[in-house]
DNA sequence: CTTGCCGCTAATGTATACAAATATGTGGTA
DNA sequence: TACCACATATTTGTATACATTAGCGGCAAG
């Protein structure tokens, strides 16, 4: 038997990368805070050299940005935020388009079909606990239904972005009552977006992404008022800068 | 006087990140090959520290790929390329739609007016030398006019890969009255877009910009099917693997 | 008091030595 | 003859020492 994939995310870098990442998105840092790489390294427990690939990796994924040697949190505008989540409307709506256009067998649509019906479930049963994970995974089924892992991988780093994933927004609402007609009009979204794609109809089922998309930008939205109005608490907003402009 | 800028893209990083990704784009190694750090480091005089943060770069670019520690030169069907071209057709659609919507002053087309208006007379006069780099500024320009830094970068993102950048296949065709054609077309196209944009008809720049860059796709297919029929030379196909499929 | 130069300090950039892990080849055994 | 285990070599992962440079503060001159 083969042994376990080598260093299977263990190793320092990846641990450095992914501790890293979850601090800046956690808002450890202010932005535009310069990150310095010695006392960096020891508060991560591993040298500079595994560090800096990490560091390499955050400015490529956009959470980093480099100033003149060295590397500064990356701040986000409210409007940077909405563009991330347009964009995201955008490559989804390329990736189900191209899936609608290569003229799916029915055999092909049963995961995803699957995957829907569990949240039809969830909904009916008012248990949406579990939405953001099946939510995450609609979405990626749906971006494989494009079958080329090159549109796939640029979706997904459309979605790295931690207020423009699928899901960013999909729980810990103030307003349950707007938080629910949220994921019912989302959910027949799915159900629609499924059914073009079923159909071959291309040009509705990139209508329909961007649309949905448009859901994330709804919430995202709310979610900054509340902030600024009632000082809530909203993770997913902690890069994206509180002045308006 | 301020001193000219710090290291001013001359680090032993930048300079092997720039060395090795044209030794990679010219197709100095096969697809699927291994590149090994030491001998590399040597080849390109520097040590590995600096090489790898190259390749990490070089990764993110999608040049290579990591295979179970190291990396390997990415390879590339015909489909990618394709879908690469595509993609970027999609991003610079969207960059257009969100320029008009911005319903901009007529003053800030003045400099993309006048790109057109060099492109027209480099036309006229049929001196088609310089098409790609006015080409290349006309589209610079184009996403330029989205005004967030946020959507250029992922249009420049798109662009990155060889064969998709807008002016890949603007050179060195053998059939030359088939390639002024499509240069007068592109043009054309050019003209719709900067007045779609003047005039705030977002849809239609969005789908202007998708075809343009169809222009591109039929180029590289004409490239591809000169490769296999005439064994033509084109630098811009080295990565593309040769074989159908 | 302002401004420009100089030197210091602290940071990043680079090289290299060492550790860990994987792939390979060889020998033995079933 | 085929297959498995072990040793070895090659390669990547990591740490650290050193070089270099940019930022900064102080000092002197205008």
């Amino acid at each position: 038997m083969r042994r376990a994939q080598a260093t299977p995310g263990d190793s320092q870098t990846e641990r450095g990368l992914r501790e890293l990442r979850s601090r800046i998105v956690a808002g450890h840092w202010l932005a535009n805070t310069k990150l310095r790489e010695v006392p960096l390294a020891e508060s991560l427990g591993l040298s500079r050299t595994p560090l800096r690939a990490a560091l390499l990796q955050l400015e490529q994924e956009g959470l980093l940005q480099r100033q003149g040697g060295g590397y500064i949190v990356r701040s986000f505008s409210f409007e940077d935020a909405l563009l991330a989540i347009e964009l995201r409307g955008v490559m989804e709506g390329t990736a189900v388009r191209m899936a609608a256009e290569r003229r799916l067998g029915s055999k092909q649509l049963v995961p995803i079909q699957e995957t829907i019906h569990q949240i039809d479930e969830l909904l009916r049963d008012d248990c949406v606990d579990q939405y953001g994970e099946l939510n995450n995974r609609f979405h990626d089924q749906l971006c494989s239904l494009a079958g080329n892992t090159f549109i796939k991988q640029e979706v997904e780093r459309a979605n790295r972005l931690p207020f423009a994933a699928p899901s960013a927004f999909s729980s810990s609402e103030d307003d349950l009552s707007r938080f629910r007609t949220t994921l019912i009009v989302g959910q027949q979204h799915h159900h629609a977006l499924v059914q073009a794609i079923s159909r071959g109809e291309g040009s509705r089922a990139e209508a329909l992404a961007r649309e949905h998309a448009h859901l994330s930008k709804t919430n995202i939205e709310v979610a900054y008022r509340d902030r600024a109005e009632k000082h809530g608490e909203f993770p997913q907003l902690a890069l994206v800068s509180a002045q308006v402009g």
